[in-house]
DNA sequence: CTGAAAGCGCTAACAA
DNA sequence: TTGTTAGCGCTTTCAG
């Protein structure tokens, strides 16, 4: 079976005391002592249990993070960032996908609470929609009693740390790019206005647009919900009107693929037949050419943000409760305009 | 603090055993005790500590993951399948991304030697390649002594299960279908030539090549490394020679990236100017509408089979070793054509 | 059917 | 500087 601390004891000629010393750096120990239980150890192969550790010391070394979509690259980078800075720190990253889905939620969190883990970092399924799920939610994270951080998606009157996105300002400011392009009729296709960075990013639009004068007309605003396939029919639906706005803001890295394969289905060149802004980058689109311009957050860092928080609130339980608020950049690469050749 | 067994025993008026049994449903246990105790457990927001339990069972919940690039679609699709089954059984995931850095590798395999977790799901940083490193991390996995897993790359002589796929035979399946389409000049962009996937599907297409009396051109065998930015190279550089194949094999999903990023650069059209199968297939090109022909595997089945054989030598470890090798399936989109129009 | 007691592998006083 | 001892929260015999 698995050495333990015991073996290593027998074999050192030394109490299990003296080796949990050396193994933890604590306490004084004489260097040859020292020596000898580090050979031992290295000899036998001798790794401790973290379970054991756990236990005794009444603290984990393991972080849980929730989030919603596993395959949305965005979340894929911010795991990214966090796993990065967990590897950095010498500790363990749990990990579950909700799959949007609030029951799968509930259970992660069953699952972390009773892993007894040091933080948490989640994306709830939720945002900010004083929903029946969400009410659960907060109640899970009271009861929870550990250092959490809320990442991206937040909840109504939050007691938890958090970090999120510029989400009606990035939408203000991709909305005045197009304005200042000189683009008349300007539409967005909107992500799920369920959720408040949807309901954020649509009032940006709208303010931009009323800021500077221009009357958002009904018909160029599409009501998406952050998938693909709603902004492609939304995109198809326009085109076949024949109603086709000059320029749109596709609010987030999901809508942009679903509006670029219906430009795509139809032959409508981007930055020549129609001008576009989205929210999110898009690794993939900027890859095979196609100069969409964005307005985006460093995803990875949001997730080193996040985790530098947990962390953070860890060792100051009482400090004041925190919100990082994560900037956008600005990438213009050509598809705001439209060159009518 | 948290509650532990003691107080829901003390609220409950049982012995701890008691408690324990309602919770693993073991042993007898009176309806109506084990109701109160259910109740107790229901009032006072009771999780028991897997901690606590793993230590005391000498068995852990956990499954360990380690893959070498979390931000390809092809391990995340993978990790989702992982998720998937580890959630349905009531499992934990621990997971790790070595970056494709084998000092990485080993800090992740000590981290899931320590946790003691049930078993370890792994992709190697290399493959096959008789490295210092390969031998290290083997040595590893013996010392780690429990139940595992390859995927997709695997070391020398393995005596551990794994779950592959059809390298060799979907590359040659993949070239043969370009022959059938009549292309003369039929080039490839490898993959990693130190990786064993990379020299099979190379394989594949020399093999397929002699079996219909093609002699392959060195000139159009282009040497990549699985990488976006290489291929991309390699793709440039033939367009720029003018020395341009008629079809193409690309090895693996950003090698196929790479390759249309070429081809977007220069304004030549994918199934008129060129054609092209890939390995692996590519959800944003099938988004944008590129018709792009490729031969792949089902990568979040893959996660599941891996899984469940987990699970299965977990049950039975004195059980023969198993290989599986998941099968490709072909999608024939047109990108295999060349029509000059 | 239930409770008492030992023990999982480790840490942390406290003595020595 | 080291060893002894008492837990950490749970499971699992073994008696009753």
């Amino acid at each position: 079976m698995r050495l333990t601390i015991n073996d290593i004891a027998k074999e050192a000629k030394v109490s299990k005391s003296t080796v949990s010393r050396v193994l933890n750096n604590s306490g004084y120990v004489h260097k040859e002592t020292r020596e000898k239980v580090e050979k031992v150890i290295k000899e036998k192969i001798y790794y401790p249990s973290a379970t054991a550790r756990n236990l005794s010391k009444k603290e984990s070394n393991i972080i849980g993070v929730i989030i919603p979509e596993a395959n949305n690259t965005f979340f894929a980078e911010v795991l990214k960032g966090i796993g990065e800075v967990v590897d950095e720190n010498d500790m363990t990253l749990i990990f579950s996908d909700t799959n949007n889905d609030s029951v799968k939620e509930a259970r992660a969190l069953d699952m972390i609470n009773m892993q007894g883990v040091r933080g948490l970092i989640i994306t709830p399924v939720n945002d900010h929609d004083d929903s029946d799920a969400e009410r659960k939610l907060k109640k899970k994270l009271r009861d929870l009693k550990i250092p959490t951080v809320i990442l991206d998606r937040g909840v109504k009157n939050s007691q938890w740390d958090g970090v999120f996105f510029e989400n009606y300002q990035s939408a203000y400011c991709a909305t005045e790019i197009l304005i200042q392009e000189g683009h008349e009729k300007i539409g967005i296709i909107t992500g799920d206005l369920n959720l408040k960075i949807g309901k954020d990013r649509f009032r940006g639009y709208l303010e931009a647009m009323k800021d500077h004068n221009r009357e958002p007309l009904k018909r160029y605003i599409y009501e998406g919900n952050f998938s693909v396939e709603k902004a492609y029919q939304l995109t198809r639906q326009f085109i076949e009107k024949k109603d086709i706005p000059d320029a749109v803001l596709t609010c987030n890295n999901l809508t942009t693929l679903g509006f670029m394969k219906g430009l795509n289905e139809y032959q409508l060149v981007l930055g020549k037949d129609i001008a576009a802004v989205g929210i999110d980058s898009n690794e993939v689109l900027d890859i095979l050419g196609y100069n969409f311009s964005c307005v985006a957050r460093d995803s990875v860092e949001m997730g080193r943000v996040a985790i530098r928080m947990l962390l953070e609130r860890y060792q100051h339980p009482n400090k004041q409760r925190l919100e990082s608020v994560m900037p956008f950049s600005v990438y213009l690469k050509g598809s705001e305009r439209k060159v009518r050749s």
